[in-house]
DNA sequence: AACATTCAATTACAAGTGTAAACATAAATC
DNA sequence: GATTTATGTTTACACTTGTAATTGAATGTT
């Protein structure tokens, strides 16, 4: 493949579904994602389009409907798109993102403690 | 459509020259930007230009050229972007996007010490 | 003053996106 | 079997973005 087709804010959303769901059918996403997003169902069905095109989804016939599964990982998708995010905001230079999300977060204990954590072994290394 | 014009990923590189060195001559900005991106100068002046018309830069007369100086801060864009950003990539879950960019990131013994000292206080508070 | 250079403004154009209607086809129902 | 319904396919259209050439105006140069 050449170079990862980038995926738009609304097919992220289509995704986040996939991801959770898979395999799901287009009804599956349009009943989630419709209401909320103010999505007609033709909509949606736009979006599922062209990731299958992207070649970020792909499908199989179950009777007369699709059943769609993610192509690629949430894990390097995400990790596709920080990149981007940050190389354009943050002109790659990860700390201050990081300060600026730390300090904008609301955050649990917990979730605090599993940084700290990250944070120490990362330290140690 | 869309209220807040978003600024795009080229419109970034030209806002991080303009908030480093505001104000600041088009010709400044081109010759910058111009070599690393393989852009001509023509195209750098339509970011310019479009920045203007979204209402993110300003500029004043001087002589035929002009100044160039962001309307806005850069805290507050990058805090529209990462707004933006976090909820389609992940669903506005901020703690997920942390532990990646920690996993993720090479940091310096300094910046990790940063941090940590950041999640310190957000604790005991 | 005429010409060259330097800016900015206008125009261009294809690809991507948000948004969806229209069309086609297969399945379900009467 | 004919009609309604659900689902996928094709087409549409305006706006944004990347990329720039062309045109126009101001300034500098000979």
């Amino acid at each position: 493949m050449v170079d990862r087709p980038d995926i738009s804010t609304s097919e992220w959303q289509v995704m986040n579904v996939v991801w959770k769901q898979q395999p799901v059918t287009a009804s599956a996403i349009i009943k989630q994602l419709a209401p909320t997003n103010e999505w007609t169902p033709a909509t949606v069905r736009t979006f599922l389009h062209r990731l299958v095109k992207k070649g970020a989804l792909t499908f199989e016939k179950d009777g007369n409907r699709y059943l769609y599964r993610a192509a690629v990982t949430r894990a390097a998708t995400i990790k596709h798109a920080s990149r981007s995010f940050l190389s354009s905001v943050f002109a790659g230079e990860t700390a201050p993102l990081l300060t600026h999300f730390v300090k904008s977060s609301k955050l649990t204990p917990e979730q605090i403690q599993e940084l700290r954590q990250l944070l120490e072994e990362k330290e140690s290394k």
